[in-house]
DNA sequence: GAGGGCCATGAGGAAATCGTGAGGATCGGC
DNA sequence: GCCGATCCTCACGATTTCCTCATGGCCCTC
């Protein structure tokens, strides 16, 4: 489980580290705005713990900026109780909000039930199809034929998810670039081609012709499963 | 939206009612855990806004019964501040916990906050009409005969969807054009012609006299369903 | 019944998009 | 620093998609 904490205080982001390291979470810090942004694009965490009270690109331009690309949970930490500030962060997109002075136990809580939240969408998700049985919570790819493990790579990993959360649906090629490789993309397909074909390598039957991860030229691809 | 209120002292239960009554909410209540339970089963709330201080039953116990069978956002108030009645509902499978005193603003903006999460549950845009079924969201058109999938192209999407988007209305030409080949399109329907006839060919029954893709000449097209 | 719009049809070439192979850059562990 | 894994760049056929062009039918007008 993944965890970045985007605070301007050097002080609170090392204590917040070394919580969260201390309950055998990965960590990734950030001191200001732009760089939690930048950071969430290449990290992908499970979850944000965002200071609102950020000098320059403060917390809620953060939460607007996340937003706009990922449905990642938020969680807000302010030194401020006016009710006026919880609710804008609140509607702007953040999933909590806990003032200043607070418990680490509270904390480390309140990340558990919001993370805890995005387990229930992907117990049920993965699926076995052609010769593979694919799980996208263990992360385990297996060959049903002789039930050798397949290896996938981190970038193919986000690749699958994405394609496989929307099973027959199309989805846009903008939208996976966007989930994979981050909002400020390079508008150049690529390394989407490259990587869709080494999925294809390693789950399809025949990657020459495949059945299960299909291209639509000129929009997108499309995760059939069956 | 719908909301299970479950809180044993009538006073609170009638204010939240209100509260929530105003805000356009469909309230649920209930005075007790066991009630709190059986309404939820009953009602299928959207949302259960829960105090943890009613007798019998407890507050902990209700979040154990709803979580054996159902996923709902539980959002939890208490007078209680420690710490260790926090972390306990929390992890019970609470998703919120707001002390009491609060402000209704706050309780609001986390109930919105709640439920937020749920709402991206594709809801399907389309039609089905003579042989095929059209799902514009998932892109996909699945023949009603053999269930056999039919593949339109970019361009043949983006007039599909102009025309289903106003079922029964006539689309002029020149809507057509803009909406497919952009503003600065060139002012001959030529290839109007041609991919409104590929349409025809793969969605109509008999292309040679069509029944839902029709012609008004010199005037533009007409999508009707059914 | 001749002529002109307007539309449907068919075929074929241009252009965009995609798959593929080889190889260099980058990162993290040792 | 070395090495392997991973990520990305580039160039070149192959395929798909898009558009142009030419022909013929229908309907209305004159």
């Amino acid at each position: 489980m993944k965890v970045l904490i985007a605070d301007d205080d050097p002080q609170i982001l090392r204590a917040l580290s070394i919580t969260f390291t201390a309950s055998d979470y990965d960590v990734v810090t950030a001191g200001d705005g732009g760089a939690a942004l930048r950071r969430a694009a290449e990290h992908h965490p499970d979850i944000v713990v965002l200071d609102l009270g950020m000098p320059h690109l403060g917390g809620i331009d953060v939460i607007h900026g996340l937003r706009g690309w990922s449905t990642v949970p938020i969680l807000v930490i302010s030194g401020r109780m006016d009710s006026i500030d919880k609710v804008q962060a609140l509607d702007a997109g953040a999933d909590d909000y806990v003032t200043k002075p607070f418990l680490t136990d509270e904390l480390l809580a309140r990340v558990r039930a919001l993370t805890r939240r995005r387990l229930p969408v992907r117990e049920e998700a993965g699926a076995a199809f052609g010769d593979v049985r694919v799980d996208l919570v263990a992360r385990s790819v297996v060959r049903t034929t002789d039930g050798a493990d397949i290896h996938l790579t981190r970038t193919e990993w986000r690749l699958l998810e994405t394609l496989m959360l929307n099973p027959g649906r199309l989805v846009p090629q903008e939208i996976l670039l966007t989930e994979v490789w981050g909002p400020q993309h390079v508008n150049d397909s690529g390394y989407l081609r490259l990587y869709i074909r080494q999925l294809r390598k390693k789950l399809e039957r025949d990657p020459g012709s495949p059945r299960h991860l299909l291209t639509e030229a000129g929009m997108g691809y499309r995760f059939v499963p069956g």
